[in-house]
DNA sequence: TCTGCTGTCCTATTACTGTAGGACAGTCGG
DNA sequence: CCGACTGTCCTACAGTAATAGGACAGCAGA
């Protein structure tokens, strides 16, 4: 599991990793139950402070995306999200906004854009089912 | 056109603001070459100092979603993305991916997801064929 | 129990971002 | 040409967010 930060990309290094994680978890890159990186390790590796590993961790923690077992380490659990459904409905339907949104603005026409949604889907549905999906 | 600021919400008044304009104008309730309020004016109406509403509208034309016409105003343009295309479409595929991302942690499944896309299509497409869409 | 690992809390500093007010430039109608 | 409107630039201030280092707590193996 490598990750790789762009300091100059603007957009704070925590984040960086909260997505990155996100992103590999949906990708099936990473498995449910299996363990994080450290974070004295990886804050050394990345060479950023531990605590900046530490937010990352908690943040993905809130969004119920991985657990933290206490002087154990951090999983990925399996049962994502632990929000009630009407907010889960309302986070995915602003996502999906933005991106029709998006669409518009960039002059992509419907079926564009409904190939492309496909095309990701399975991109990433073929990842994790997939246990070599990783690369 | 009226507005709905948050000051509450935690999100800057100016990035509200562009949302609600780009949303306003993906769902067909502002048309091209329409004006939007002066600065000053819609100012004084949310309670916010000027440079606010002008950092929004100056955000809007770096999208290319606005443009100014100096002495008269801003005025929604017609074709709008300024960015060439492998910039858009690195700009799209990324809002898909997040949406996508988004739906496996929420474990929403892949029938369920598309389903809501074209829902959401629907509902933009509606309103900005309809001249009367806003509301 | 001691050592070395795990994550966490508290605190400090730094940098940045959001917001604000004053003065300026372009346009238009009297 | 003057006044009232348009948006813009410059500067300043305040709050917040990102990052960092020290000390602490839980777990496991020697």
């Amino acid at each position: 599991m490598i990750f790789q930060i762009d300091f100059k990309a603007g957009k704070p290094v925590y984040l960086q990793l909260v997505d990155q994680i996100r992103y590999a978890a949906a990708a099936g890159r990473l498995r449910p139950g299996e363990p994080l990186p450290s974070i004295r390790p990886l804050a050394e590796e990345l060479r950023v402070n531990r605590n900046t590993i530490a937010k990352a961790y908690a943040e993905l923690e809130n969004q119920g995306v991985i657990e933290t077992l206490p002087g154990k380490g951090c999983f990925l659990k399996a049962n994502s999200s632990p929000f009630t459904k009407p907010i889960r409905d309302k986070l995915l339907l602003t996502e999906i906004d933005e991106a029709v949104v998006m669409a518009h603005h960039l002059q992509i026409d419907r079926d564009k854009f409904l190939a492309l949604v496909q095309e990701r889907l399975d991109y990433f549905e073929r990842k994790s089912t997939n246990p070599n999906g990783g690369k």
